[in-house]
DNA sequence: GCCAACGTTGGC
DNA sequence: GCCAACGTTGGC
């Protein structure tokens, strides 16, 4: 079972809104992005962790837990000319990006910042610690997972 | 298939 | 709001 880290920025999407969604679930849509469509389809799994990660925000950084609760399957507001999310290029019969749903689990007791991460030594190698990583899904080893638990108050 | 131009992400 | 880093587009 793996370990994920999803960016959301919280004036579009806070883990604050995923609590209060229908079965506390959403739908991930809005992956544009070939890499992390790659991730969803060929790696991520239903019962996958996720890191929920604020972005764009003062400070970003991993305020709570969720789980993944699909398989993949396509991301819909691809077709839809009305969404912000709409792209010619999928077609229903061939579906370009998917998505999968996560549920809520949990808020971690301390926000853990990108800036406490950066500062971790034991965090080398962790992907949103890199410069420029814009990758918004990003793989979490569990040593890195746990240690992210611990500075957040969990363990 | 190269690569410059452009658009977006996201920390600061 | 700035701008570095990166991904995508499109002319050639």
């Amino acid at each position: 079972m793996a370990i994920w880290l999803f960016k959301s920025e919280p004036f579009k999407f806070s883990l604050e809104d995923l609590k209060n969604s229908p079965d506390q679930t959403t739908t991930w849509d809005g992956i544009r992005n070939y890499q992390a469509r790659n991730l969803i389809r060929d790696e991520i799994k239903v019962g996958d962790t996720v890191l929920f990660y604020h972005s764009r925000c003062e400070p970003p950084g991993v305020v709570g837990i969720a789980e993944v609760t699909s398989e993949a399957y396509p991301d819909y507001t691809a077709w839809d000319p009305k969404s912000d999310y709409y792209d010619k290029k999928s077609k229903e019969s061939a579906p370009t990006w998917l998505m999968v749903d996560v549920r809520y689990e949990k808020d971690l007791p301390q926000m853990v910042s990108l800036k406490q991460m950066k500062e971790n030594p034991e965090l080398e190698g962790l992907m949103v610690t890199r410069r420029g990583a814009r990758l918004s899904i990003q793989p979490v080893s569990e040593a890195h997972y746990e240690i992210i638990l611990k500075m957040g108050g969990l363990s």
